[in-house]
DNA sequence: TTCAATGTTACCAAATTGTTAACCCCCTTG
DNA sequence: CAAGGGGGTTAACAATTTGGTAACATTGAA
């Protein structure tokens, strides 16, 4: 998503729209344009871009009649909105957040700032989306948002590498993993630990919860059973 | 709301009212009048219009000191007042803020212009109240519109860092935030701050409200919890 | 039985967080 | 302008938790 990403520049300055949607293109987005607020209105009804640069200073319609327009649009509730704003302008940031922009760029526009912003922006929405992350399995419940543990109705506290240890195993129930596995995927590639530490980690979790949760596979490693 | 939304005109020409009245009832407003200060106080406090149009220049009581009496009439607290005023007082519009006004509009009063502000502040009234910047947490209300923090009845004062860290936290009980996010959102993007600068600040915050209400997830961050 | 693999425990080092106080900056006040 | 206060940040030290390892006990398959 993040490589087909549309993107509508919206600004009344020829110049502008072109060094931008050069600069967008060749990052691989797909970009539309606008030299005013109502033909934005019309293009970002029709391609539902998700993202909106968006000028503050326009003719017609400023950026941010335009933005309270869009975000009247239930079809652009996904899309994120920011603002191209002169220096000057500052009084444009409250106004532009209380109008349902999401952030604002001050212009003179570096390409490369402007791109980060675009990334990070991205970023965050994609991960926001894969969030949700709970195991349920009738007496054992693993929330990763809250990182709780909850075992017969009984709130237990598991340590950090306790709980990734433990989720990694409920994730995948019946599948064995391997001390080296689980060292990889929990501790990260680059630790050196003793193999034996996963051991008495399983230890205690084997004496926080039912122990034939987690089974052993000798010479193999362990795996979870519910 | 927005169709039957209450206007109230106040203004001693009755040319004007005639005029006012004629184009706001035409776009579906319930109009109410009066043609003087004293008059407007009774009509309001019977109606309680979701906006007043407040003339400045007014025999036996001007705009502001109007403006000013409605304010201290708390049954009106929830009414936008915008001024009407010639182009000449322009001193009335600052002494029309101070007097509690939203907004101002200079005289000869033009349609359009008139309703398009008319619904641009309708607009921004429907969205602070659908943004319901109110959390009742039972012992702890955080009010995000007054930026005020009640705990146990008694209004507390929390600084700006302090304010947005539980508000930010007590918006998702439960969910864990790990240093990084909360300066992210809570400080900004382009930050740089050590993340211990979060400690003191819960710290600060576990001194006002019941410690137990913000959790510490070792190696992870902190939460929420009612 | 034998012995390598695993379970268990205790201990210590390292990591993490709590707490306090100092410092800087900005704004208000006199 | 000096003085004072609030807010925010950081450093420094204390308190706590966690993670890792060694050492020893136990298990189970050849």
């Amino acid at each position: 998503m993040q490589e087909n990403a549309k993107i509508l520049i919206v600004d009344d300055d020829p110049d502008i729209l072109e060094f931008l949607e050069y600069n967008l293109k060749k990052e691989g987005y797909t970009v539309y344009s606008a030299p005013n607020g109502k033909e934005a209105l019309k293009v970002a009804d029709k391609y539902l871009p998700d993202l909106i640069l968006l000028d503050v200073m326009m003719p017609e319609m400023d950026g941010i009649t335009t933005c309270q327009e869009m975000r009247k649009n239930k079809k652009l509730s996904e899309s994120h909105i920011i603002f191209l704003t002169a220096r000057i302008e500052e009084y444009s940031e409250i106004a532009g957040f209380s109008a349902g922009a999401d952030d604002y760029i001050n212009k003179p526009i570096k390409p490369g700032a402007l791109l980060s912003r675009i990334k990070a922006i991205f970023k965050r929405k994609n991960k926001d989306e894969s969030e949700s992350t709970l195991l349920d399995m009738g007496d054992l419940i693993i929330d990763r948002n809250s990182y709780e543990v909850i075992y017969k109705s009984q709130k237990l506290h598991f340590a950090r590498k306790e709980f990734e240890l433990l989720y990694l195993l409920a994730s995948h129930p019946g599948k064995v993993f391997s001390r080296d596995k689980l060292l990889e995927q929990v501790w990260g590639n680059e630790v050196f630990v003793g193999d034996r530490t996963v051991d008495v980690h399983i230890r205690k979790i084997r004496e926080k919860i039912d122990p034939e949760s987690i089974k052993t596979i000798k010479g193999i490693g362990y795996k979870f059973e519910s």
